[in-house]
DNA sequence: TCTGGGGTCCTAGGACCC
DNA sequence: TCTGGGGTCCTAGGACCC
């Protein structure tokens, strides 16, 4: 039984949001992101931002070098994540099954509602219009048999897109495209796929699958199929959070000392703050630094016992932090990641099933 | 141009156990 | 004395995504 998938993916996210709540700012280059003095870069652009060059990620001395009458906004994740309920409420009042992989995108099965709705079309377009209505934004769409074939189709027809690839189109659809336009394939893939002569989905389609063992190892089969067009992957409407981290990246680089210790205590504060909200704990601690030359290093430590006490985290922070620093070393990053959670009482639980 | 912050998943080597 | 193979856990690094 064939199945419909929606991708859905809001236009510009936090530049749209920002551009809804400051009226002011609609048709002007907006960009959210940090200072250039604090050596930010481009969370999100909005479209007029982007036809001066400005793209996410990018660094915002550059975005706004490149366009100077551009009104820099600093994030409001907060806001962000409040409209963004709003809009996995709309995708959940169609289907129970959503799933949204971040504040701003969401694959919808949809297959049990598509015919009450008219056609897939039909359906897309309602979509489309609540989504307006309640919570003021535009939403590119791509609807498709499988979750490979929705996305990219909703990320061609953006901004305001509605692109549908009817069935046993699949392949087709995909065959003129970049690699790069798959999910999962990165700069690296690409130029490891380029050595091999495969730059199209279509030529990775029709690949020697022992062609694909250098860029991809074991998952060249996946790789491939997927730019068959062949993904049978359901939706995953449930997920549990694998780890909790912050890091900071401070204007100026730091060496060992009261003000990286300073950090370090107000870092493993938040991270505790949130283990402590989302009610779980955490057996392994991280460490992570960013040398003044950008070079990256983690250190961990695990212990039997979970925590989420902000002392506790700062005291195996530090622990780790003093074995590896060493006179002279200047830190333009740290940052801390807290994994190996567990769900808070489930320590009880054990005891209990060991008699 | 000078590189954020939140994540997920994979790999590879080593320790340790059976 | 020299040699297995499977499984699990841990650590470090890296690719990738939004």
């Amino acid at each position: 039984m064939s199945r419909t998938i929606v991708h859905a993916d809001l236009d510009a996210f936090f530049a749209a949001v920002e551009q809804m709540d400051r009226p002011e700012l609609r048709g002007t280059p907006v960009v959210v992101g940090g200072a250039p003095a604090a050596r930010g870069v481009v969370a999100a652009a909005s479209y007029e931002a982007r036809r001066f060059g400005v793209r996410s990620a990018m660094a915002m001395s550059r975005a706004l070098r490149l366009c100077p009458k551009a009104v820099r906004v600093s994030p409001r994740f907060d806001r962000y994540a409040e409209v963004s309920r709003r809009v996995m409420a709309t995708f959940r009042s169609v289907t129970p099954l959503v799933e949204p992989l971040s504040l701003d995108e969401a694959f919808l099965d949809v297959t049990e509602q598509v015919e009450r709705y008219g056609g897939p079309e039909a359906l897309a377009r309602q979509l489309k219009a609540e989504v307006k209505g309640n919570a003021g934004l535009t939403v590119s769409i791509g609807v498709a048999s499988n979750k490979t074939v929705a996305k990219i189709a909703s990320d061609m027809g953006k901004p305001d897109g509605l692109i549908i690839v009817p069935i046993g189109r699949e392949a087709g659809f995909l065959e003129p495209l970049p690699v790069r336009a798959l999910w999962g394939i990165g700069p690296k893939a690409e130029a490891a796929l380029a050595v091999a002569g495969i730059h199209t989905v279509g030529q990775l389609a029709g690949a020697d699958p022992s062609a694909l063992e250098r860029p991809f190892g074991s998952r060249g089969g996946i790789f491939r199929r997927m730019a068959q067009g062949l993904d049978e992957r359901p939706l995953e409407t449930e997920h549990r959070r694998q780890s909790v981290g912050a890091e900071t990246t401070f204007p100026n680089d730091l060496a060992d000392g009261p003000e990286l210790c300073a950090q370090l205590g107000r870092i493993a504060a938040g991270v505790a703050r949130r283990l402590t909200r989302g009610r779980v704990k955490a057996r392994t601690v991280a460490l992570k630094l960013r040398y003044s030359d950008f070079r990256t290093i983690t250190r961990q430590t695990s212990r039997a016992d979970p925590t989420d006490d902000a002392d506790e985290i700062r005291g195996r922070a530090e622990s780790l932090l003093a074995k590896v620093v060493s006179p002279g070393d200047r830190f333009r990053l740290l940052g801390i990641n807290c994994s190996g959670l567990e769900e808070d009482g489930k320590e009880e639980q054990l005891r209990l099933w060991q008699r």
